[in-house]
DNA sequence: CTTTGTTAATTCGGCGGCTTAACAATCACA
DNA sequence: TGTGATTGTTAAGCCGCCGAATTAACAAAG
């Protein structure tokens, strides 16, 4: 319902009744509901079409607000946004580093605090946090599998530790998967119904939403592009197969292909053999350098774009997919150049393209994008009833009765 | 509820108590009424665990039936199947060819109604009629995209024109999904959540099944895995792409591979080029010559199983699956071969591997596999209730907000 | 055979969500 | 200034589900 007006904007009651299929009488109540919690304000009218005039709703974005707080090696990112999606207060802070899970929950904690006093907002309006982090995350615990970077903290009882830390309710997923949560909420995607984000920053991912919900998979790894295969013949990858994404398009593929050719690495300015690889920064360099019309630069990512357009192409066909969102931090810096070969790509093969379009986009807030969806995480745990579990259907006797009278 | 009882065999009211959630009251009175319909038995009792003994439950097979037909170019399958998806009886008719759609579903209307009588069964006490075809179906109407071989059914009203020649209600899917629930229904997938099955007809495709329900994607066309791109040099396809799963391990592939290699056309028996392609046939005879040790027969299928075996897994990794099989006309043939090289590439390679395993098995009834799920899907929109999530309409009726007029 | 404790299943009162039905409010237009 | 159309509210009732109490069936101990 709340779901329904987010993703409207603004909207009538009887919009309500036409989008939801509900009884006017129940949008009444419930909205009157909504109206006396303060989430939901009326704001205006519409146009007459023959009758009284709509009254149109929208949401009280500023009413409620949720903590999203992106875990990762490199940095923690902290937003805190209002109903609507909207980062209020955005926050960075050094990453977990090697630091001991204990620790690194304390000063989340503190930070979290600085945050939500720095905004100015009641604490009784923040309805919780969400926690990503990269890799798999069981729901209830923490990390199954982490990256090597992140060893440490495997099977460390994330939620638990941070609700006691925080006085928040607590609920975790997969950066990649919040990605695509926060387009859906902050961005415009609208009543699609099918999309997915993909999410390229040292590794690459996507994170899919149906019908406002996030996939998931069995275990949390689903829309793993990364590694999926490419080329039969490409390059062994660590994950035991060969010619994955990854190693065909992915960041770390093209900075040490700048680095192999001296004259490009000179151009980009990119530090020689560093001890520490500092990835991101040589891939913006790279960027740059391509911009800046460096032949060289711009080939090596048209080629890394040719190749994650196909695997893109792939998840759009297994997917079926409407809509399709580039995002993380690699694309934040670079996907102006890899958004016209996506595009390009699909418009020459989706095999749905007959059917239906399928649009692609770049995020409007890449960089923060897992954040934001963590805070969506919440903002959907509270307001979208899910439909989890077997429920009864509504006319289970009514099935073709044969001779034998239903009792009622 | 009925989906619990189906997939768990025989089971108590205490067992339903714990799968479902829902308190002993409700399952008390729910499972009565499904008692008074005839549609559940009680069938013994179990064990004691220190109390009364639990009284065991189990559907009633054969208290309602359901139609299952796989329309398709070469032949029409008919299967007529009990509550629990088992095979009552089953019939094969010559395909569709160039006939007149009209003429094709006055003919199905006679076929259907000997079916049934064949079987002895009641009319009022069969659900509906699921009809699947090759390619993405529209739900209300009919195709949207055929094949090239059906192309004069374009647009044609099939649900409907059916469902008045029949006097059944029809429900309407693409061949592939169709095969993926037939599994879900029949097979012993058990409680898995997230399932795929891979349908190598003369096309290669996959049907979705997720907690229960088939996934379609937003155009029906989701699982198309014929064209991912497991090659960015390989050979173009008319999809638009290169290096296609289709061009790579399709029967058409294996099949044209063969004719080309002289020796072993001759060695398997295949008619030398045949006015009327006859693609199954010589599928099976290079399947046939395989199994006896012709090492280039065995070379060809093996190549093409590798090939289906990435595609495969490139599947298992953006669903993040749990379970996969293998069905279809190509499949029921040659699938022996080709199971051990998709287990052997999912052991080796698949993505999760490490959080949880993924089972791979051959359908037990591929060829019919189609026609199975046609019926399980009529069981499935008749006991299943489809809890759609909520969904915006094209046009709500509100547009601008706060006065400005609304142009219509 | 009786008593006792445990588990299984049903019945009954009640709550909440949703619907139908009737009604009040607003607006365009004749 | 009605009049019909459209929007929104209120009241009454149905239905699914739950909680608590009750009945039924069984094992083990005496």
């Amino acid at each position: 319902m709340l779901d329904v007006i987010r993703a409207a904007g603004t909207i009538s009651r009887v919009g309500l009744v036409k989008a939801t299929g509900f009884t006017g009488a129940t949008i009444s109540t419930v909205v009157r509901r909504l109206i006396d919690d303060g989430l939901v304000l009326e704001s205006g009218r519409a146009e007459s079409t023959g009758g009284k005039r709509r009254v149109l709703l929208q949401l009280n974005q500023s009413s409620r607000f949720a903590v999203g707080v992106h875990l990762d090696h490199a940095g923690i990112t902290y937003v805190l946004t209002n109903l609507g999606g909207s980062v209020v207060a955005r926050m960075s802070r050094a990453g977990v580093g090697t630091d001991d899970p204990a620790v690194i929950m304390e000063r989340m904690a503190t930070e979290v605090d600085a945050l939500i006093d720095g905004a100015g907002v009641d604490r009784s309006r923040i309805l919780g946090l969400g926690l990503v982090a990269p890799g798999p995350m069981n729901q209830i615990s923490g990390m199954r599998v982490s990256p090597p970077t992140m060893r440490h903290w495997e099977d460390y009882p994330l939620a638990s530790a941070l609700e006691t830390a925080t006085h928040l309710p607590v609920v975790l997923d997969n950066d990649a998967t919040a990605a695509a949560l926060g387009e859906h909420w902050s961005g415009d995607v609208g009543g699609t119904s099918t999309f997915a984000a993909i999410y390229m920053g040292t590794g690459i991912g996507a994170g899919l939403v149906v019908n406002g919900i996030t996939y998931r998979g069995a275990s949390g790894n689903a829309g793993e592009i990364g590694h999926i295969c490419l080329d039969v013949n490409g390059p062994a990858c660590w994950c035991g197969a060969r010619g994955c994404t990854e190693m065909l398009a992915g960041p770390g593929a093209v900075v040490s292909a700048a680095r192999a050719d001296a004259a490009l690495a000179r151009a980009a300015g990119l530090a020689e053999s560093p001890e520490r690889p500092r990835w991101l920064a040589d891939f913006a360099a790279i960027t740059r350098a391509a911009l800046r019309g460096d032949a060289r630069a711009k080939q090596l990512l048209e080629n890394s774009a040719r190749h994650l357009a196909i695997a893109a192409r792939t998840l759009a066909n297994v997917m079926d997919l409407e809509q399709l969102v580039l995002t993380g931090p690699s694309l934040a810096i670079a996907g102006s150049i890899y958004l016209p070969v996506v595009r390009d790509e699909l418009d020459r093969a989706f095999f749905s393209r007959a059917t239906h379009s399928i649009t692609v986009r770049l995020s409007r807030s890449a960089a923060t994008a897992p954040a934001i969806g963590a805070a969506a995480l919440v903002l959907q745990s509270e307001l979208v009833p899910l439909r989890e579990g077997l429920r009864l259907p509504d006319n289970l006797g009514d099935a073709e009765p044969t001779g034998q009278p239903t009792s009622r």
